[in-house]
RNA sequence: GGGGACGUAGCUCAAUUGGUUAGAGUACCGGACUGUCGAUCCGGUGGUUGCGGGUUCGAGUCCCGUCGUCCUCGCCA
């Protein structure tokens, strides 16, 4: 081929003046004179500038002038060194340019919907577009979107990712094994997609929300070491980090126990940071307790990248006489306070109203406010019901200084409390600058002793926090028979900058314990055989003791990438819809395949 | 299923209290220009203000409905 490429676009330097060189690319932008025409000619190695000059060739120079952004061509020409002063600092080739001798137009490209051409930064990188175009259009033409340079290093980023996780777990003597795709559904989890069966009308194939069971029945195989980069499905609701379709590393370990995943995931996390984008992470990382977590960050999977932590105040309230506060913690709930450093002059009494608003929305009682004015004078919401002492202790106990702005929030249980002051301490590190938005710091922590138990209200009986098959911790293990909501589990999860990265347990190999931990859940025998039975058969085969964890690698590279939408980590995402607004999927189907699956749809 | 924000030219946005012919930048088309680099300069094409209904002398603006996108709560072993 005559127009192969025999270098990139990002590739010229001083060192190639004078040979004679081919580039294959797109037309990034066009600036044409009367006597020059330049190009500046993208790939994903970068940009280089060509020139056409009409004394050369003006039949070239006439062609030149009709390119237009996102034509593909292939340019051969001379490289030269560019005229003094005329070096462009913002490329890394931009202190030659291409003099072109031939030029194929190998592609021509209409005007596109959307603005897709790279502006070179400062730094010699590509940025994208001055201005990006709403995203439901770009996803519609995700293909000229990928052509963005931050997806192009997005994506790369991603590839590094595998990499080195395959790298280092292959190190480790871990085996990558594959797990079936079309599965059974199982009630427990999340919504399931289903896919029916041709040969077996009236029966479905679920894809899996995770491969779960399966890396437990390769334990029982003896493929002490497995992992898989694994797709995962669940047909629930979409968030800003979540789609319907991701991607986990999921980890499955013999003959180990919590501290040994630990250790081994602490490992290949400060692998990862360092190897992807040359962060050192120090090990060990923090451990959190979960209601130390649930406490002082009222999340189980606290930002720690900034403090301000919760603090009790159910005790200075205890004789208030001030309604919601009075009713909250009579139906079981807390009075809790938080310290918005600084934060007085941030926010006007319109604002707290707000405020206020917001928490009651999210399930709290009231949120009274208490300001500490420049000069020192105190102003609050609830001052007639703060007498002088419980004024300064409340001071005192939150270190308060002038501009200091306290906000006292109660909900009506224990767990409401604390998931709202959490709400109301990450929105205020928002409003107070606390968080940069662009990660480029990170804080790793773990979360352990997950409650095992969580109580459903609406049924009315204990479920499973994590998934039926996690281990209690040892000394629980007394506590399944009388008192569930006390059991403490061998899960953990591993949170950075306040998202769950990964999550895992170690797992129940004790028939016994099984058994209890099913009584618990109000499952018999029989009724636990038929939901995993195949599962309950494997583990009394001579199951080995086991444990794992799994990685959101989505939410993984977000934060690697420092974005905090999903869909820039993914190729070819689903809108919040759970629709690819480039294929149209999902779609209606012809009449006939819906037959051959003995499929009948209600009319709508 | 609930709450919030948004929808105006191909794209990004503006349009005073409801008031005359809905503007700007960019893209596109044409022209000019001796080295540009998100070129610049001059000119031009381009609009069912998401869609439907209502109020009004008059609606991009107000009201109702609907569609779409994003954020969020519920949901997510």
């Amino acid at each position: 081929m005559p127009w192969r490429r025999t270098i990139t676009c990002g590739e010229l330097r001083e060192t190639h003046v004078g040979s004679t060189v081919t580039l294959n690319g797109w037309v990034n932008t066009y600036r044409s004179q009367q006597h020059q025409v330049f190009i500046d000619l993208r790939d994903r190695y970068g940009m280089t500038q060509v020139v056409f000059e009409s004394e050369n060739d003006a039949d070239l120079f006439a062609a030149a002038g009709m390119l237009r952004s996102e034509w593909v061509v292939s340019i051969t020409g001379t490289v030269r060194e560019r005229l003094p002063g005329k070096a462009n600092p913002k490329l890394t080739t931009g202190k030659v340019e291409l003099l072109a001798t031939k030029m194929t137009i190998l592609n021509r490209c209409p005007a596109t919907p959307f603005e897709v051409f790279s502006v070179p930064q400062e730094n010699a990188t590509l940025a994208d577009p001055p201005q990006l175009a709403n995203e439901d259009l770009r996803l519609q033409y995700r293909f000229l979107d990928l052509r963005r340079p931050t997806l192009h290093r997005t994506l790369a980023l991603r590839h590094r990712l595998n990499k080195v996780i395959r790298d280092f777990l292959d190190h480790e003597r871990f085996l990558e094994l594959e797990t079936p795709l079309l599965g059974k559904s199982s009630p427990e989890g999340a919504r399931d997609y289903l896919v029916p069966s041709r040969v077996f009308p009236g029966s479905f194939f679920a894809l899996p929300q995770s491969p779960q069971l399966y890396k437990q029945l390769l334990m029982v195989s003896g493929y002490d070491r497995y992992f898989q980069i694994a797709r995962c499905l669940r047909d629930e609701d979409l968030r800003a980090d979540r789609q319907p379709e991701f991607t986990q590393l999921d980890v499955e370990m013999s003959f180990v126990q919590m501290d040994d995943v630990l250790t081994l995931v602490e490992r290949l996390v400060v692998d990862i940071f360092q190897k992807c984008i040359g962060v050192t992470l120090t090990t060990p990382f923090p451990r959190l307790k979960y209601a130390d977590a649930m406490m002082r960050y009222g999340s189980d999977k606290p930002d720690l990248r900034f403090a301000m932590e919760i603090g009790e105040m159910s005790d200075l309230f205890a004789a208030t006489e001030l309604g919601p506060f009075k009713d909250a913690m009579a139906a079981g709930g807390r009075v809790r306070g938080i310290n918005a450093v600084g934060g007085a002059p941030q926010y006007t009494r319109k604002q707290l109203d707000e405020a206020n608003e917001a928490f009651k929305a999210a399930g709290g009682r009231l949120l009274a406010w208490v300001k500490i004015e420049a000069d020192g004078k105190v102003g609050s919401s609830i001052a007639k019901f703060l007498t002088p002492e419980t004024q300064a202790k409340l001071l005192e106990r939150f270190a308060a200084k002038p501009g200091d702005l306290i906000l006292i929030g109660a909900a009506d249980s224990e767990d409401a409390t604390a998931s709202a002051m959490g709400g109301l301490r990450v929105l205020l590190a928002q409003k107070l600058g606390l968080i940069d938005p662009t990660m480029k710091e990170y804080k790793v922590a773990w979360v352990i002793d997950f409650p095992s138990f969580i109580w459903d209200a609406e049924e009315g009986r204990w479920a499973a926090n994590h998934h039926p098959f996690t281990a209690p911790r040892d000394e629980d293990v007394p506590l399944l028979a009388t008192d569930p909501g006390k059991v403490l589990a061998k899960a953990y999860d591993l949170v950075i900058n306040g998202y769950e990265a990964a999550g895992g347990s170690i797992r129940i190999h004790d028939r016994s314990v099984q058994s209890a931990l099913f009584g618990v859940l109000g499952m018999t025998q029989d009724q636990a055989r038929e939901r995993f039975g195949f599962l309950l058969d494997a583990l009394s085969y001579g199951a080995p003791p086991h444990g794992g964890i799994a990685f959101g690698l989505d939410r993984f590279t977000m934060l690697l990438a420092g974005t905090t939408n999903i869909r820039d980590v993914i190729a070819f995402p689903k809108n919040q819809r759970a629709r690819d607004l480039m294929t149209g999927a999902p779609a209606l189907v012809d009449d006939k395949q819906l037959k051959e699956l003995g499929i009948n749809l209600n009319e709508t």
